[in-house]
DNA sequence: TCTAATCTGTTCATTATTAAACAAAAGCGG
DNA sequence: CCGCTTTTGTTTAATAATGAACAGATTAGA
């Protein structure tokens, strides 16, 4: 992709983060985002339709990031237990974006997130290894991503031990 | 000025100080600091001529920054007691691209072109306030800047009490 | 010394960003 | 409620940056 739309989602998408660090989602205007991020606010337009798309984009992005991060292709679907360690050390590296989205008001958004790709996530697992078939497997994946969130949600918030 | 060149120009000069710190002045080459600014290598010659002009201007723009904050118009060349404390406080605030200015082999330019700046800051601010005027102007203006800079470069190497 | 690799300047067409302007919609204080 | 300011989208022409290519210079290693 062209240097300079990586440069400028980049910032725009930075500065989204850092103004609801410190303000809910709805008081912040296109007009400071592109003030923070030094950018035209033309700019902002040419790619994102509105805020709204904005968020949605920079949490899309957020959640690929991880997942590619902490569950590389090479490994073929690891066993959960190095790659859990592996997603806490990157919540840990990257907790000031992590907290922010989860943190602010108005934006139950990023937490259903995750919950969805967990869910499919645990599914696909679940069904690889034919670990626990004695349990129902339903049940556990509607269960197990809603708790595993929570115990992320309060471990982050609460900045991490 | 176009944001677009303010970015630029701020990621390049960035660059050279940080490969600087890193590298003799003599081993960068225009690609390295391309590479480190994240910039295409043409837009390098865009706004210098080469390595060398960048140098001189980034040198340049550091002291007309450092001159334009510690020499306010508006106290209109204030006597040398609070503009001397705010030179240093602004050399602490920029420690690292002053040091690196200073240090780097192959490079005496910069200290050059300060004692430079200094002669004819004082030889104004000599004219101006006839203090000392029993004392031989010339041989102060020759030698004060010299060796005000030499405390400078000492306080700055040894990274500053 | 010869070769391969890297670096330098420069050109080109394409694309992204900019500044400036605009009308319309919100938001706000009196 | 009514002005006033701010924000929103969108458009325009102008300009800066990009990626790609190129020949020539320099460097490094075999």
């Amino acid at each position: 992709m062209d240097k300079r739309i990586k440069k400028s989602k980049r910032a725009i998408e930075e500065a989204l983060i850092s103004l609801m660090a410190e303000n809910d989602f709805k008081d912040i205007t296109i007009h400071s985002i592109a003030e923070k991020a030094d950018v035209n606010r033309g700019t902002i337009y040419l790619h994102y339709e509105d805020k709204f798309d904005l968020l949605e984009q920079c949490i899309e992005g957020k959640i690929q990031k991880l997942l590619n991060f902490c569950l590389p292709e090479g490994s073929g679907s690891q066993p959960s237990k190095s790659s859990l360690l592996r997603i806490f050390h990157y919540l840990e590296e990257h907790s000031f974006i992590f907290h922010t989205l989860l943190t602010n008001k108005g934006v139950p958004t990023f937490r259903k997130k995750i919950v969805t790709v967990m869910k499919a996530g645990m599914k696909e697992q679940l069904e690889l290894n034919g670990v626990n078939q004695h349990i129902n497997k339903e049940i556990l994946i509607q269960f197990l991503p809603s708790a595993t969130i929570s115990v992320i949600e309060w471990w982050i918030i609460e900045s991490m031990p």
